[in-house]
DNA sequence: TTAAATATGTACCAATTGGTATTTAAAAGA
DNA sequence: TCTTTTAAATACCAATTGGTACATATTTAA
């Protein structure tokens, strides 16, 4: 049963039985699961299931179920968490912000992938065999919240923040709002309510006289 | 080995071999257990020795781990997290909004117990099996958020809150932060760091013209 | 002293966990 | 055709999961 899923129009031809699945839609299927019930939660007969691969399979082509979650994870903050790239690029910092909760919202709420930030709830809460796991997941938080602190600096530098800002506490008040979208997004809120929300966590978002909200 | 643990000054006497552990402490470790691994991470045998009972014994005074956990949960709410309550009795909206966010960061950083709320992080990413207490848990933060909701609702009519707030939005603003300071507080974020980033949300907490901030 | 009642402790259970050894299937090259 | 190479599929592994049966210990009441 060769379906040749994962051979590029001029490949080589390679010895040996062609694998019968496609390398990028078996990480993308383990990566709904791993979204949908975290590190801890996904057995690998929830993987197999999932990515119609036989275990020995999946541990030949991606692994352990360790090794296999880091390749998801790569997938996630490339794919569903690229938007945070994009935000930090805005021209301000009100900008940057608003872009980033905004699409926060969209992404953690859409129909077609699992509810909730995979990075904030992959494995929050675990048993000791996941700790690791847990330490890398604070990790990329700790990343993010820091990349948000350095372009306030900029901002303040810009004269888009006020001098006396405390952008350490910004970068803490956004991320938080961020980590406790992802958590209602995943308890069922909807996007509409979450952007009222953010409406409200904006208003009072600190600005300078010479950069006015748009 | 019988220490009469649980037996009250003038208690009945009893038939039968008296219990080596007092029920008490047991549910205190066991709420300790959980409330550092979670549901799912949380094993049996980390529950018998962390309670120090056997597991029949366990079976017997509690009932199966769904049970205990169901215990716990009610002595987490009416323990460690009953400052909700006080909190939403203070006199103004912003002053239980204060409160509830001061308090709650005092008490997810504090040393002598496991950082992050149980409510929050217990159930939140997990496989089928647990599937019931998330719902369950969700259930519990939908409660808190409805509370706030009500209680901004009363500040509306008593002119505390201005007749044009988006109260649904507000309370969910709130509750976003709490869960999101539960995040921060598990991935180790200081006490002192935390109240600074309430400051800045509550810097624009809308209020009308006769309650003014303190 | 003995029976009834209750708790503890050991040993066990089937099912599931993550992970592999081994056999079989399908391709390319000689 | 036949060997080599690679993947798939089955069957297995020890360890751990939540949960129990059963024997033993410790108390009170008769």
């Amino acid at each position: 049963m060769n379906t040749e899923h994962n051979q590029p129009v001029n490949a080589v031809k390679r010895r040996g039985r062609p694998p019968a699945f496609n390398q990028d839609q078996a990480l993308e299927s383990a990566m709904q699961t791993f979204w949908t019930f975290g590190y801890e939660g996904t057995s690998m007969a929830a993987l197999i299931e999932a990515m119609k691969m036989n275990k020995p399979s999946i541990y030949a082509a991606f692994g352990n179920k360790e090794a296999l979650f880091n390749q998801v994870l790569d997938k996630y903050v490339s794919g569903p968490s690229a938007f945070v790239k994009e935000a930090l690029a805005e021209p301000t910092a009100y900008l940057v912000v608003k872009k980033f909760l905004t699409q926060a919202v969209a992404l953690l709420t859409q129909q077609d992938t699992p509810r909730g930030c995979m990075i904030v709830q992959g494995a929050l809460s675990c048993g000791p065999e996941a700790a690791m796991m847990q330490k890398k997941l604070m990790a990329y938080r700790a990343r993010l919240e820091e990349g948000l602190k350095q372009r306030f600096e900029i901002a303040k530098q810009q004269g888009d923040l006020p001098a006396a800002s405390n952008i350490q506490a910004l970068a803490k008040y956004v991320a938080t709002l961020h980590q406790g979208i992802s958590v209602q997004a995943s308890s069922g809120a909807s996007k509409e309510a979450l952007l009222e929300m953010i409406e409200i966590a904006l208003i009072n978002w600190p600005m300078t006289v010479n950069h006015t909200k748009p």
